[in-house]
DNA sequence: GTCTATAAGGGGATAGAC
DNA sequence: GTCTATCCCCTTATAGAC
């Protein structure tokens, strides 16, 4: 609106509010709060961001943003086969796993945060999800082997995993070899059977 | 307090509470909605839980038994082979996913909520994770195989996924599977390597 | 005109009192 | 059970500073 607004604040917004929303929660942050540690006065976030909704939904918005950054590297690193870009695609979420900010999936938390929910950071975390477990199914279904809907629940159940893990962050040392595991065992159909 | 409280009061309060707190969360779900619901008096539950920290704990408290139990009987049929053991266990958990009331774990869920919080609720949660990974990891070690740390990171790392799972139902069918085959290659280190 | 500071509205939270 | 106390939530409105 203003004219001549200081520029980076709606920036600086995010930054703050997207930094409580992913430590503590989203519930758990009021704005309130967000103006405090902004340090910028009420009207000024209003103006920004109409509802909290509308900031939350930016705070998404900005993750995904990241993350399709991220994923659209590492798939081009991988080259082209379909086996090492899955294995790049689940490494590449198990390095987020080691940073010492990492509290797990910012949609996935919301959704537990808000199941019922249908307003548009809901849908945004809905439309995250069903979007990458659809580029799962289509890498695994480009690796040509026999059983691809299999192959694609277990590396999305490993994705799952890997950001549920709020524990073990051993668990980004195994993800990819079990990654390389369940592709090698699906071009091989017989040799598993413990 | 009542001399002679109608009996079932306690578990026909927590039998509310705890359906609306796993289905719709801990935090969206509020003492007046609780009472409203079970159809007794505000004094009535108040007396059976004095805070609603400890109306969470009990909540929490109530699952954690049945889940152990569901769990000590899994392990019971599956008999005395550490790697059926882990099998079974897995199996277990997979099982609850296919129950059309499944959103995930209560324990998890809770800590998403609250991720900074150290009240009763969230000393369970930790705790209850913390025995489980500690489970998986006895259990990793008793097959013998040259690397139990490696599997027992495997094993919590699919059961982890289970949990996160809100998507693909069908993480259900192949993550006992995984567990077989992440033993299978833990026992002959050679064979992996796509 | 841009921003801050403060107050207040309307609602719902937990909890206590009678 | 109802009624109240207290608090915090999101949001809007008002008033003042630069």
């Amino acid at each position: 609106m203003a004219r001549t607004a200081a520029p980076g604040t709606r920036e600086r917004i995010l930054d703050v509010a997207g930094a409580l929303f992913y430590t503590e929660g989203v519930r758990a942050v009021g704005m309130s709060r967000i103006i405090g540690e902004v340090g910028c006065g009420k009207n000024l976030l209003y103006a920004h961001f109409p509802s909290k909704t509308d900031l939350v939904a930016a705070y998404l918005g900005r993750f995904r943003e990241r993350r399709d950054r991220a994923e659209a590297q590492a798939l081009r690193e991988a080259g082209d086969d379909p086996g090492e870009r899955l294995v790049a695609l689940v490494a590449e979420i198990a390095g987020r796993l080691r940073r010492p900010d990492f509290r797990g999936c910012p949609f996935r938390n919301l959704l537990t945060e808000f199941p019922a929910g249908d307003e548009l950071p809901e849908r945004m975390a809905r439309e995250y999800l069903a979007q990458t477990c659809e580029l799962v199914g289509r890498l695994a279904g480009a690796t040509g082997v026999p059983d691809p809907e299999g192959l694609a629940d277990r590396i999305w159940l490993i994705i799952d995993g890997l950001y549920a893990s709020g524990f073990r962050e051993r668990a980004a040392e195994v993800a990819p070899d079990m990654v390389r595991e369940a592709i090698a065992a699906a071009r091989d159909p017989r040799a598993p059977a413990v």
